[in-house]
DNA sequence: AAGCATCGTCGATGCGTATCGACGGACACT
DNA sequence: AGTGTCCGTCGATACGCATCGACGATGCTT
């Protein structure tokens, strides 16, 4: 491995150093013959282009920022299938991916764009208030939001569509002649910290309620190790009508369930329950439950290919500015069905 | 973000563009009037070195490559918090973090190396043959290992000592009077793909329950929803004796104690069970189990502080090329006390 | 007081690639 | 045959920084 460059390429196909270059980057048109004879030499030397040659001269790194939070009270349904979505997708254009943590806040973003590291960002876990997103949109390089922060300055954002999964969620219980809705929100470190989807996700549904005219109740989170507490205190709320839970976490869904069928209370028949998570999941659980899909990958692959648009903006159709990805009820046993009158 | 330059730096604070550099580098002595001119330029302009130029013309990087593997079956407990260790760790020493996943194989590690794309490397899951544990071994940059294959290759391992921790939960039942040892294994995924530290585990219990004298046998998996089926298969196995259970797989413990309290089977009365989990999750758990530390924050720092000192030989102490974290049992309330006799 | 090492700074060079202008040759057309 | 057009290739240069050798200015020695 001892490092060959460009020049070496060269010396031994017999062209000059800028002919492989072009055979690389395919900027100008160069014979097949020459051609076969660079790569071939570039194979038998298993030449490597060096990154940091590229990055000066051509002043692209071919690397994507990734800017993710670890800490708890993070997403709904794990971080791995964001970055394992996102890695996948930059290998797919020869792109590498630079993790950075939230935690650094705005200056993680002004070292990628001011060492040049990377070509483009995406960043995820967004607050509704979020103090990096105004250093973002200043930024030299084009950023790519996964949440849908209040002020987009002009970023492009993708997510689920929280508010439609919110009212969809209410509709389908509405439909099913439901007296009164409760919602098990968010872990308390997700609420405080503002993040974009909880509010997105309660307001709407609190409207569509409102709309409906059914009571509406937010109750604290499922804590792991909490879940008997929630269960009464979700019980307690049952005045002996047609009672509809909504778990917009996904780590709560389990406990709930569990805690419920300790108590003897059966989802679909004493009570109903709609949660969101990806469809696996709720496939999988017993009882399967009705979901409304949230499905990471796709959030990632639609905004990795948004970002790929604003690198090279000549390619594909434009992107929308706000792109939500629409979420899609699946009902399953866990849903009272509409009392026959 | 205009992208100013070292030269620009220099201009400013009225000295020439290699005297910048070496107030950077501290490679040679400045007086402290040039260097503080300097500073407050470099503060002035928000410079950032251009991170491409530094590697091109220094032939380092300043970045970590992270290679992990996403897909099922993997670690006992969980990626994110090597993840975030290493990534801190990283960042603490003015280091990026390049994410490479497992499933380029060997590939992605010759590609780390030959792009000169980072410094140093670090490899997850590694399996017991390994086929990229060669090929790290002959790449130009160090590369350390978070687990131990069968053939090191001459490579820095850091890890948790698994064997040490077998031997300790055979030792602690024996010691408390148990007459038969059952394992609950690693998913089939993790025993199919020849993870390191399954095989380490497993030979190691075996090895030291025949040294006691105790008959030990290894069942599958706890798989998620499958846990009434572990439980039955588990409690078949119990004779009347007193039954120990060792559940390595961090993440089959919780669906297995919940089992067994279905069956209002108490673990510490009726049968006994050691973990392999982080301290907190033992704690937090109902009932608090004992368990024997897996400590993925351990085992990155040190993992970190190898591959520093691998980069510069000259900082701290010499490193062992084979580095085993200690397990420590913690005593709570699942094993059964030895009988008064 | 002259010689000598040390300190602090500068200018010049090289790292490996992308890109621009130039140029010789093949070809098509007057 | 002469002129113009592409095509394919080459040489030279710039990218921003680290590093080496050199050199003037000190401070110290004898």
């Amino acid at each position: 491995m001892a490092a060959f460059t460009s020049k070496d390429v060269a010396r031994i196909a017999g062209v000059s150093q800028s002919t492989v270059s072009y055979v690389m980057t395919g900027k100008r048109p160069i014979s097949e013959r020459t051609r076969q004879r660079v790569l071939d030499a570039m194979a038998q030397l298993t030449y490597e282009p060096h990154s940091g040659a590229r990055a000066l001269a051509g002043r692209r790194t071919r690397v994507v920022g990734l800017v993710v939070r670890f800490g708890a009270g993070g997403d709904a349904f794990g971080l791995l299938p964001f970055i394992e979505t996102i890695a996948s997708s930059a290998r797919a254009h020869d792109h590498e991916v630079l993790l950075v943590t939230a935690d650094e806040g705005s200056a993680g973003l002004r070292r990628l764009a001011g060492r040049a590291l990377c070509d483009a960002i995406i960043m995820m876990d967004i607050e509704e208030q979020d103090e990096r997103v105004p250093v973002a949109a200043a930024l030299s390089v084009p950023v790519v939001l996964i949440g849908v922060p209040a002020d987009q300055a002009g970023l492009h954002c993708v997510d689920l569509d929280f508010e439609a999964a919110a009212r969809m969620a209410v509709e389908e219980l509405a439909g099913t002649g439901h007296d009164e809705i409760v919602i098990v929100g968010y872990p308390a470190a997700a609420m405080e910290r503002g993040l974009n989807y909880v509010g997105r996700f309660l307001r709407s549904a609190r409207r569509q309620a409102q709309v409906r005219g059914l009571p509406l109740t937010v109750i604290e989170p499922v804590d792991h190790g909490q879940e008997a507490a929630a269960a009464d205190q979700l019980l307690a709320r049952r005045t002996g009508g047609r009672l509809g839970v909504v778990v917009p976490h996904s780590d709560a869904i389990m406990p709930l369930l569990s805690a419920l069928r300790k108590k003897d209370v059966v989802p679909g028949c004493d009570i109903s329950l709609i949660g969101l998570s990806s469809d696996s999941w709720a496939e999988q659980s017993d009882p399967p439950y009705t979901n409304i899909s949230v499905e990471p990958r796709d959030v990632s692959r639609r905004a990795m290919e948004t970002l790929f648009w604003l690198l090279d903006p000549g390619s594909g159709v434009e992107r929308p500015a706000i792109d939500l990805v629409a979420p899609r009820l699946t009902r399953r046993t866990t849903v009272m069905p509409a009392p026959a009158n």
